[in-house]
DNA sequence: GGTATATTTTGCCACATAACGAAATGATTG
DNA sequence: CAATCATTTCGTTATGTGGCAAAATATACC
């Protein structure tokens, strides 16, 4: 049962759905979460880390940058089987629409260019 | 995605979850669910209003008692996907497994004489 | 009609949580 | 090896949430 509650915990938070459905489409690095949220590097961090120790994500290292993609194994079995139905309701909102639309232009810009973007310090 | 995230919300309670897992089994009057949480009445009564805004339960009044059902038209629509498989989870964890139990108890005794019991003053 | 009784509402307290900025970390680049 | 840079950790603050007791509400029983 902890496992279980571990995760609808994690599940029970605008953003962090926002971070999961962004996902669906593939790994994101970090800096793309926070140009995608708007909210502080670190609140992000945490969020992540929230969502990794529900095992609904996994994360990888390469160079700079911090990867997050959607777990492949979640622990509770259940996992798989909720968030479909979760994305199917959550495809038309005006936020998640908006997101899409949004981490369209995010991916398109580089990785360098977006960082440069964000911590920019004249 | 406000629907959502009140359902979701209201799903990350252990005691709400486990007040849904009992409903699984049929409808249950308020004072059923006040012995098998022990917790006291007000607090019961706070997660069956969370769960009702969620559209998750139902209430019907019948003379002195109250009893709460699982809702038969989830609101969002994914609700009724996921709660099988978080019920499948959850149905061999301790708790459940005690709860169910303490049910069966609980359902056995008349509700005048739980309530006698529950509410005593000597 | 008044009293007992089941449930809800209200007020309050302790604790959890989301947010930020600043400092720390860890890897890469010069 | 020093500096830069992306990310995380830490410390703090404001808000949200679960819990109880007591008062309010509503229904049944005499």
């Amino acid at each position: 049962m902890h496992d279980l509650m571990d995760m609808l915990k994690a599940l029970a938070d605008e953003k962090r759905m926002r971070i999961l459905y962004a996902l669906k489409g593939g790994e994101l690095c970090v800096c793309q979460l926070i140009a995608l949220l708007e909210l502080a590097p670190s609140t992000v961090s945490k969020h992540l880390t929230i969502l990794r120790s529900a095992r609904l994500v996994d994360s990888r290292k390469e160079g700079r940058w911090m990867y997050y993609r959607l777990s492949k194994e979640f622990r509770p079995p259940s996992a798989s089987k909720i968030l479909a139905p979760l994305f199917s309701d959550m495809k038309k909102t005006a936020d998640i629409v908006a997101d899409q639309k949004r981490l369209k232009k995010i991916c398109g810009e580089g990785l360098d260019a977006l960082c440069q973007r964000l911590f920019c310090k004249p």
